[in-house]
DNA sequence: GTTGTTATTGATATTCATTATCAGTATAAT
DNA sequence: ATTATACTGATAATGAATATCAATAACAAC
């Protein structure tokens, strides 16, 4: 299977909704699709700021959430810690086990759970379109 | 079953820790306890309010916190939407299904889906203490 | 009961991520 | 080229959550 283009699901999002194409959304989702995972806006404006100085924060924070718009991103939210943005393109959707302690996470996949939620919605006359699932506990090292 | 008595739990975990006993954190317990779930700040304290006057915003707010931490509630928070806490005791587990559009949710169980948790954590060396389970999309009405 | 230690309260200030504002600029259709 | 309008970047505003702090209250020790 073909991982489809990010970068042209972007760009086809933000034509679908009237939208402009400006060289700083292009950095900004180069930026993001080859960053590793897990950033903050933060953190990806310090990338982005490297490669173009001068590209505002509240711009790569706007258009972070476009990208989360069109499913190129998940926002990850743990407690108080800041929103992070993982990337979803080319990779299959998965849950995470969050470490209470030293806060780490990892990531996990289970077939079977997906399933059942599907049908736990259904059953729910509810129309599932994603889910988040997360197990709070200790990691290996810190239980 | 007998549900254990929630408010001796309260009380038991501010001991514990040291903690004293105020006729405030009466009220605020008491008061969390007889409401209906899925309670704001800022609406448990309009309900304080009305019972004992002058109690400040902050005492219920840090109570509040104080309910959360000795697992008498848990944390519910929807995108953007105010943080919401909702009694647990006596009460089993439930995941949530979220509708996007009306923001009503549904609880909902699932043994079966607890139990492939429980695997799951297992299989990765990693202790569970507790979960969240969100899905997001259409309710009834609104699909 | 008195005293001393220290947690608590309530009012307010602070923090901090996120969103809104807005003037100037860039984009893209005609 | 013209024109309408979306975009950017700087900054202000928002708003929930937390911190601060002086006054007060709880409670253990005596």
């Amino acid at each position: 299977m073909i991982t489809p283009n990010a970068k042209e699901i972007f760009r086809g999002y933000i034509k679908a909704k009237g939208l402009r194409h400006t060289w700083q959304r292009d950095t900004i989702i180069d930026a993001f699709l080859s960053a590793a995972g897990h950033l903050t806006v933060e953190e990806l404006f310090q990338i982005v700021t490297r490669i173009h100085p001068g590209i505002g924060y509240a711009t790569v924070h706007r258009n972070l959430n476009l990208i989360r718009e069109c499913g190129l991103a998940d926002e990850i939210k743990i407690g108080n810690e800041k929103t992070r943005f993982e990337p979803t393109c080319g990779r299959t959707h998965h849950d995470h086990l969050i470490c209470l302690k030293c806060k780490c996470f990892i990531e996990v996949n289970n077939n079977q759970i997906e399933q059942l939620q599907e049908r736990l919605a259904e059953a729910n006359d509810f129309l599932p379109l994603r889910h988040k699932l997360e197990i709070y506990g200790l990691c290996k090292n810190c239980r």
